[in-house]
RNA sequence: GGGCGAGUAGCUCAAUUGGAUAGAGCACCGGCCUUCUAAGCCGGUGGUUGUGGGUUCGAUCCCCGCCUCGCCCA
C-alpha cells in the first residue's frame, strides 16, 4: 500500500512539474516525517528545485502543494497536503482508506522478466565449512528468497548455483595428507570414508584437522617434525604439493579419484550442513569440468577475436597471454610500439597454464550465455523435498535437467577479499564489449567475519601478543583457526532446547526439539543479516548465541505471542482481517487510534524494504525492518489488552492490528529464512 | 608503494544514500509478572559523528589534506 501511494505521488508530482516548469525530474526521494504527527509522507522535491528555478524552497512547496490539493482526486488514498518547515511536502493519508486497502493485501507487485543466476556458498571442499561460510550463504540464500516468484509477489526467474573449486590447491592439500602423512591408497582412502560414516563421524571435521597438519608440514612448523626440516625437505614437500596440484588438473589418475572421493564426501556435508538453515542450491558447477569441457578453449579463441588478450612480446610478462586493464585500454594505438603495458592482468603464463583469472572469465562467459558451443553435462546430485539439485558432469547430460547459464542478470556473493578478480571479469566482459553482460554483473560483496581475540583465546587457540591486541582475528582454514557451523548451530540448538524444555514440559521429545531448531535458526540467521554488508563481522559466542534484544528469536517471540490472541480469541489472523472490510473505522483518527495507524503503517512498507533490498542488494534492510515491527508490536501487545476489551467494535480493531502486523512478520521472516514457532 | 573499505554512546551496530531533534541492541541504574507468554514492556544515564579545511538552504554522508585500523595487489 505504502509503495503504491509513493509511485503516484511521484508520478502526479512529475506530471505537475513539467507543466508548470517544463522540468522532467526522474528519481526524488519520498521520505517519512520524523513524527507522524507531521504526517504519513515527506517530499523534500522543493529543496531539490531552489536552484534551478531560483525561488525560495518554501514558495516552491506552496505552489506545487496548491496545485496538488486542488486534484486531490487524482491521488487516491491521500487526505491532504501541507508545506511545513523549511520547503517540506507533508502528505497525510485517509487512515480509514489505507487501512482498508492494507487490510486486503493490496500492495505493490515486483519482479520482471530475465532469468537471474545467484550464485553463493562456494567452499572449497576440503573442509568444514565455517563461520564466514555462513555470512555468505545466508546472504546468497535470504537474496534470492527476495527475487524468487512466491505467493506475495512476481518476482523474477532464480537460479541458485554453488560452485565448487574441486581440483585446486586446497583440496589438493588434503590429498597430500591423505597420501604423504597417513599414507592412504585410494583403496584405504575408500575404507576410511566408509568408517567414518559407520561412526557417525564427520567427514569435513576429519579434513578441517588434516587441512591443518598438512599447512604446517609444509612450513615445518607442525608436530610432524620433530626437529626443524633441512631446505631440501621443505623443496621435496613443496614439490609434492605442485605435483598432486597437478596431477588433480590433467585427472585420469588415482590421486585425482582419491581427491574426488574426497571433496565429493566434504560437498555433501556442506550440502547437509547448510540444508539445516534451510538452504538448498540447483546446480553445482564444478571446476573439473570447467577443465575437462575445455570452457578455457572456446573462451580464449573468442578473447583473441575480440582483441581483449595479447601475446606479450616483451618485458616481464614476455611469452605470456596478457590482458589490458581498465583505463589502460589504448586499443590499436601507438601504445604497444612505445613499450609493453607492464600493468597488464597475465591470463596465460609463459609456461602454458592458466591462470584462475581466466578461468574464471570462461565460467562467466558461460553463465551469460555467451560461451560459443559449450555447455555442462547434469547429473542429479541430491533431493531436497521440493526439487533436484544438480552437478556438473562431463558425461552425458540427463535430458531432464533445466538449463543453468544464459542468465540476463548474475549476483556473485563473493567476500570483499575477491573485489580484484571480479573486477578483473567484468573488465574482460567490457573489453569484448558484452556490455549488457558487465552491466548486469553483481559482486554481492561482503566483508569477512573474523573472530574477536577472546573468542580466539576461548577456542583453545594461542595467539601472539600483536594478536591480543589486534580488533579481531581473521578466521584461517590453512591454520585451522575457525567456529564450524554445525559446532556453532549444535551450540544454539543445545542453547534453544534447555529453553524450550524449561518452558513446555507438556511437548513431546520431537516437538520440543524441533522449536530448539527454528529458534536456532531464527538466531544465526538473523544474526548473520543484521550487519550490513561492508562491516566486519567480528564474532563473539556471547553475542550470537543471545536470544533477547535485536535477534531472531525477539521476532519470533513476537509473532508466538500475536497467534496465541488469535487462538485464545477463538479466531485467526486471516479472520481477523478480513473483519476490518465492514467495520467502523473512525477511532483511527483520534489521538488513541493515531498509535493503532503507525503499526498499519510500518506494516505497509514490507514492499517497500523488499524492493530496497533488492536495488541495493543489502538484506540487513528487511532484518532491521522486521526487528522494528516486532518492536512495534510488543509495545502494542503492552498497551493493549485485546481479550479484555469490552467494546466489540474496538476489539475487532484490536484484534486486526494484532494481525497486520502478524502477518507482515511472518512475511519478512520468511524471506529471511526463519520460520515461526508454534510456541515458544 | 598502489587499490578498496572502515573510523558514530562504555561495547556491538544503524541512520530511508544530502534532509526536520543522529537512532537501536548490549551493559549500567530505577520501575512493571494474580492479566493475551517477562525470550517482554516503560523510564533514566550515555554523542564536539577520528581530525583540519571546503562545497550549500542543509553534511555522519560529497570534495581535499592529515591520523588510525582492516583487506587486496606489487
Amino acid at each position: 500500500m505504502y509503495r503504491t501511494i509513493q509511485l503516484s505521488l511521484q508520478a502526479r508530482i512529475q506530471a505537475i512539474l513539467l507543466a508548470k516548469y517544463e522540468i522532467a525530474l526522474t528519481q526524488f526521494a519520498v521520505e517519512q516525517p520524523p513524527n507522524i504527527a507531521l504526517g504519513e509522507l515527506a517530499l523534500p522535491v522543493a529543496f531539490e528545485l531552489a536552484k534551478r528555478l531560483r525561488k525560495a524552497p518554501r514558495a516552491i512547496a506552496t505552489e506545487l502543494a496548491a496545485e496538488l490539493n486542488a486534484t486531490l482526486d487524482q491521488l487516491p488514498g491521500v487526505a491532504s497536503i501541507e508545506v511545513a518547515g523549511a520547503g517540506y511536502l507533508n502528505i497525510r493519508l485517509d487512515r480509514v482508506a489505507a487501512v482498508r486497502a492494507i487490510a486486503a493485501d493490496r500492495h505493490a507487485d515486483i519482479g520482471g522478466p530475465g532469468f537471474r543466476l545467484v550464485e553463493h556458498t562456494s567452499i572449497n571442499p576440503n573442509k568444514a565449512a565455517h563461520i564466514g561460510h555462513l555470512r555468505n550463504a545466508i546472504l546468497g540464500d535470504t537474496f534470492q528468497r527476495l527475487l524468487r516468484p512466491d505467493d506475495y509477489k512476481r518476482g523474477y526467474q532464480v537460479g541458485v548455483q554453488n560452485y565448487i573449486d574441486n581440483t585446486g590447491v586446497q583440496v589438493a592439500d588434503v590429498v597430500v595428507g591423505l597420501v604423504h602423512l597417513e599414507g592412504k591408497t585410494l583403496g584405504s582412502t575408500r575404507e576410511l570414508l566408509a568408517n567414518l560414516v559407520e561412526t557417525g563421524q564427520r567427514v569435513d571435521f576429519y579434513c578441517w584437522d588434516l587441512y591443518a597438519r598438512v599447512s604446517h608440514w609444509y612450513a615445518g612448523t607442525g608436530l610432524d617434525d620433530t626437529t626443524a626440516p633441512a631446505p631440501t625437505e621443505l623443496a621435496r614437500r613443496k614439490q609434492i604439493r605442485l605435483d598432486t596440484l597437478h596431477a588433480l588438473e590433467v585427472g585420469k589418475n588415482d590421486t585425482a579419484v582419491i581427491a574426488d572421493l574426497i571433496s565429493t564426501a566434504v560437498l555433501r556435508r556442506h550440502i547437509e550442513t547448510m540444508q539445516r538453515l534451510s538452504i538448498e542450491y540447483d546446480f553445482l558447477p564444478r571446476e573439473s569440468e570447467i577443465l575437462s569441457l575445455h570452457f578455457w578453449d572456446a573462451a580464449r579463441t573468442l578473447m583473441l577475436d575480440r582483441g581483449v588478450l595479447y601475446l606479450e612480446t616483451d618485458g616481464k610478462n614476455k611469452g605470456c597471454y596478457v590482458m589490458r586493464r581498465a583505463g589502460n585500454e589504448a586499443p590499436g594505438s601507438e601504445q604497444e610500439e612505445v613499450g609493453p603495458d607492464e600493468d597488464a592482468k597475465v591470463i596465460v603464463r609463459s609456461n602454458g597454464t592458466v591462470t584462475y583469472v581466466g578461468k574464471d572469465i570462461a565460467y562467466h562467459l558461460w553463465k551469460f550465455g555467451l560461451l560459443p558451443g559449450k555447455d555442462f553435462g547434469y547429473a542429479k546430485f541430491h533431493e531436497y523435498p521440493s526439487h533436484t539439485c544438480w552437478i556438473s558432469t562431463s558425461a552425458a547430460s540427463n535430458s531432464a535437467a533445466p538449463t543453468f547459464g544464459r542468465a540476463d542478470a548474475i549476483y556473485n556473493v563473493i567476500d570483499s577479499r575477491q573485489n580484484d578478480p571480479q573486477n578483473n571479469v567484468i573488465a574482460a566482459l567490457r573489453g569484448m564489449n558484452f556490455t549488457d553482460a558487465a552491466d548486469h554483473y553483481t559482486h554481492f560483496s561482503y566483508e569477512m567475519v573474523a573472530m574477536t581475540p577472546r573468542c580466539a583465546v576461548d577456542l583453545g587457540y594461542t595467539l601472539s601478543d600483536e594478536d591480543k591486541l589486534r580488533p579481531f582475528i581473521e578466521v584461517s582454514g590453512r591454520k585451522g583457526y575457525g567456529v564450524k557451523a554445525d559446532d556453532l548451530l549444535d551450540k544454539l540448538t543445545a542453547a534453544a532446547q534447555a529453553e524450550v524444555d524449561s518452558r513446555h514440559p507438556e511437548l513431546s521429545e520431537a516437538e520440543r526439539k524441533a522449536i530448539a531448531i527454528q529458534i536456532a535458526v531464527g538466531a544465526l540467521r538473523y544474526f548473520m543479516l543484521r550487519f550490513t554488508r561492508n562491516t566486519v563481522i567480528a564474532f563473539d559466542f556471547k553475542d550470537a548465541l543471545s536470544f533477547e534484544g535485536e535477534t531472531g528469536p525477539y521476532i519470533q517471540y513476537a509473532i508466538v505471542r500475536a497467534a496465541n490472541i488469535f487462538r485464545k480469541a477463538g479466531t485467526t489472523g486471516e479472520a481477523a482481517l478480513a473483519a476490518v472490510a465492514d467495520l467502523d473505522l473512525a477511532a483511527l483518527n483520534s489521538d488513541d487510534g493515531t498509535s493503532l495507524w503507525q503499526t498499519w503503517l510500518l506494516a505497509s512498507r514490507l514492499t517497500v524494504l523488499i524492493e530496497q533490498a533488492i536495488s541495493t542488494a543489502e538484506p540487513a534492510y528487511l532484518a532491521r525492518y522486521a526487528f522494528q515491527l516486532a518492536q512495534q508490536f510488543n509495545n502494542f501487545y503492552h498497551r493493549h489488552h485485546i481479550l479484555n476489551e469490552t467494546d466489540p467494535t474496538r476489539r475487532t480493531l484490536l484484534l486486526a492490528t494484532a494481525a497486520v502486523a502478524w502477518r507482515e512478520m511472518v512475511r519478512a521472516l520468511g524471506y529471511l529464512g526463519i520460520e515461526a514457532p508454534p510456541v515458544m
